[in-house]
DNA sequence: ATAACAAACGTTATATTATAACAAATTAAG
DNA sequence: CTTAATTTGTTATAATATAACGTTTGTTAT
């Protein structure tokens, strides 16, 4: 059983069942004019259901978008180790799972014997479909 | 001769100068306080300044801390392909220079077939110091 | 040198992203 | 039940970043 299931509070499943809908990731203030018909009125209420979302490992944040996807591996250690590939020209963002590339650089050290908890990693480049075009 | 040597204009050395004394990363509107003395008043000067720096890769952005830090390898190929190691304790940043990573990353492909351009890597833990503390 | 173009500048206003502070309500645990 | 922890609701404000406009400076080609 890799799947971690928590008991989700009211908005935080509100925000949630928007992000894992979505094509693509959202942005906090995007998400907080989407979820005001069910009752989440002020941008805190987003933001806290996004930071709780984040720490149990049901989304993640794209960090160089402010945008916020919803995890599709079940077995993203809670967050602490992700990958992205972002295509620079649609914005198409998605999850990269390989487990080499996880296992690389979990255990990833570099000459300053600082052992690492947590990386993120963020790709860009063109998508197939862009390329095409191009 | 792997340094790139740009003219940079008035606003962005004097930008330059402070990020490059600085121990670490510093974010956008401490440099702008920083450099009100120099004549630099309004925001977007300084936002203008880093957008060339980072273009040029003389500096990079922390994406997790929206902050901004010198390029201290000389071969950075122009910022695109950066990682860095961030200690979740003292704050302290540090580039990360590593051939093997450097290459490993640059040759990554996954199965999406998109090729990648550039990347941007963050390590999270203990640095020496803190580990000690602990 | 001067025209034409590109890059950088200065300035004001505004957009976007995120958190502080505090009190009330809900839920989990003993 | 009761106590503690979490979540909520709300208002205000902080922090980060860009739009729009006109001017100035630097570069390139005649
Ligand atoms: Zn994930
Ligand atoms: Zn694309
Ligand atoms: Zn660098
Ligand atoms: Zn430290």
């Amino acid at each position: 059983m890799t799947q971690k299931q928590e008991h989700l509070s009211k908005n935080q499943q509100i925000v949630l069942n928007l992000i894992e809908k979505a094509k693509g990731p959202l942005k906090a203030y995007s998400i907080l004019y989407n979820v005001q018909k069910r009752g989440i009125k002020a941008p805190l209420q987003v933001y806290r259901a996004l930071e709780k979302l984040i720490e149990i490992g049901k989304i993640h944040k794209i960090e160089s978008k402010n945008a916020f996807i919803a995890c599709k591996n079940s077995d993203c250690e809670i967050s602490k180790a992700t990958a992205f590939s972002i295509c620079n020209n649609c914005e198409h963002v998605k999850e990269i799972k390989n487990s080499k590339l996880s296992k690389y650089l979990s255990n990833f050290e570099d000459n300053s014997g600082m052992k690492y908890k947590k990386y993120n990693l963020e790709f860009f480049g063109l998508c197939k479909i862009c390329k095409l075009k191009q």
